[in-house]
RNA sequence: GGUCUCGUGGCCGAGUGGCUAGGCAGAGCUCUGCAAAAGCUCCUACAGCGGUUCGAAUCCGCUCGAGACCUCCA
């Protein structure tokens, strides 16, 4: 029996709204598509939320036995800024700023998002295409919607047709919005003559004289609008209907609204079984954006060198950090919640680095309550992360399996309490779950052999005048150490361990 | 204005009809030469009002408050 067989993984589907068994098409495939980012600048920490979620999901697909092929795309090309009709295409406008080739700006924020997700122990994708790859697929997707009377050519532009769409599908199945509001509302724009209807949105767009990036189509140089190119690498790498999309929750309207409607219209099915949404990271309760500024970069939290941040937090601490809320709540950025996550996580790690030491003697004289204990635990980290991936419980699971750790350090006798094979089982379940489904690695502060060799020699030298009974020396030793970052453990057997401290 | 989400203890955050969330902070104790770490114990909340129910933080209604989307955003 497979593990995704024993325990069957539940999820919040927001297309029906509700939490569903999760059943793949084919049975122990998942193929599943992310929303990359459009790589126009640095990704910030609000960005970082969403492919967290997104690793978590892969990463325990994976975990329980499931064969995963991920797909999350690297816009860079067609995303407009502002409204669709004079609105400039991210990249380009940047290279024009910046005085660089779009490509330039391409590999250049390209680069930065894999050091962050890198740094943030985010696994890459199966597949990471990207938007100019595949234009000669989106200009086909675009004549077939044509041919199907879906969309219409405008002055050298297509749009896709939502109101002819709307007659024998449902445009707003994902976003719950309704067709008759959504012409109504919204503000009224000059430039949209073009466009028969507000709603409609554009496939391709034609390039401006001064516009950079453009390329040949049947009607004349343009470039591909936003959703098309999801739509196209999705479909191109997954099928025509596949398991899972995400992305983040403000990408629910329009943009996967009209890939639902894109692909259904061109394809005749539903591309998606279940669509999943990451909320936002918020700020003091604003959603965290480039736009109203109150975002920052990976780096400048490292370093902590933003105004909203007292000090810096490691890569892992704001990783558990994230982990403690689920993926579907919005989550609030503050430092106190950070350094309280700074000091949680230390906890796991250290129980992670010593349960690796641990060994079982063999012997034991077996308590079935204790026995019985251990067995519950290692369900429970299955059953939460299989209830919509609920790592915060998880976590909670965790930080009691720690604790058991932390007596049997002090307490071996306890370990015989369990046979070898069930602690056996508890050790390799705490460690996968922390290194592999969850990816919290141990921060190891120092991989420097020279210092830690350094250090080890301080530790002997201490010991030698414990022994002599001469605290004294012992604590300047241990106290000019402390000044400088190390933190001594004195263990009850006379062993001592150091930890570097931030 | 429309669509939707949320309001949990000092703080962060799970939970969704009866059973301890967990972390951080705080208090006490144990261990220890003293610290640190660790363990144990305590602190037990669900915006307000009304309703359904034997029973609601959890379901329904209203009020108040916060936020997201409707325009580029993960």
């Amino acid at each position: 029996m497979k593990l995704y067989e024993k325990y069957p993984i539940h999820l919040s589907n927001s297309l029906s709204g509700e939490k569903e068994k999760f059943e793949t098409i084919v049975p122990g495939f998942v193929g599943m598509y992310v929303c990359g980012p459009t790589v126009y600048n640095y990704v910030h920490l609000g960005n970082v939320r969403t492919f967290l979620t997104f690793d978590i999901l892969s990463r325990y697909f994976r975990f329980l036995g499931y064969k995963v092929r991920y797909v999350r795309n690297i816009t860079d090309v067609g995303h407009l800024e502002g409204d669709v009709d004079e609105g400039e295409d991210k990249i380009g406008k940047k290279a024009q700023l910046e005085q660089l080739e779009p490509m330039e700006i391409v590999k250049r924020y390209t680069e930065d998002f894999h050091t962050v997700t890198r740094q943030f122990n985010i696994l890459p994708p199966s597949i990471e295409p990207s938007a100019t790859g595949h234009i000669v697929e989106q200009i086909n997707i675009t004549k077939k919607l044509i041919d199907l009377g879906l969309a219409y050519e405008v002055n050298g532009s297509v749009y896709f047709d939502v109101k002819k769409y709307n007659q024998s599908h449902h445009y707003g199945i994902l976003s719950g919005r309704n067709i008759e509001d959504l012409m109504e509302s919204g503000r009224d724009l000059d430039s949209q003559d073009e466009k028969r209807e507000k709603i409609d949105f554009a496939l391709w767009k034609k390039a401006s004289p001064q516009h950079i990036m453009r390329w040949p189509s049947p009607w004349g140089e343009g470039f591909p609008g936003w959703h098309i190119e999801c739509t196209v690498m999705s479909t191109k790498y997954l099928g025509e209907t596949f398991d899972l999309h995400g992305g983040g929750m403000d990408l629910k309207f329009p943009h996967h609204e009209c890939e639902i409607a894109q692909a259904t219209g061109a394809n005749g099915k539903s591309p998606v079984k279940y669509w999943i949404h990451s909320n936002m990271l918020t700020v003091n309760g604003q959603k965290m954006s480039k736009s109203s500024g109150n975002s920052f970069l990976p780096s400048e939290l490292f370093s902590g060198s933003h105004a909203l941040l007292q000090k810096g937090y490691s890569p892992m601490t704001v990783r558990f950090f994230m982990l403690q809320s689920h993926y579907s709540s919005t989550l609030d950025f503050s430092n106190e919640a950070l350094i309280a996550a700074e000091k949680g996580y230390k906890k796991l790690s250290n129980a992670l680095t010593l349960v690796k030491a641990l060994s079982h003697s063999g012997n034991s004289t077996i308590n079935t309550e204790a026995e019985k204990n251990l067995s519950d635990l290692i369900d429970q980290c299955y059953q939460t992360m299989s209830d919509d991936f609920n790592t915060a419980k998880t976590l909670a699971v965790l930080f009691e399996m720690a604790s058991q750790i932390n007596t049997w350090v002090s307490q071996k006798e306890l370990l015989n309490e369990v046979n070898a094979e069930g602690f056996k089982k508890f050790k390799a379940t705490y460690i996968s779950f922390m290194e592999e489904a969850l990816g919290l690695k141990e921060e190891k502060s120092v991989n420097n052999n020279l210092l830690d060799g350094t250090i080890n020699v301080l530790i002997e030298l201490r010991k030698k005048v414990r022994m002599d009974k001469n605290f004294a020396l012992s604590d300047k030793i241990r106290d000019d150490l402390k000044g400088i970052g190390i933190q001594l453990k004195d263990g009850k057997d006379g062993e001592m361990s150091y930890e570097i401290e931030q």
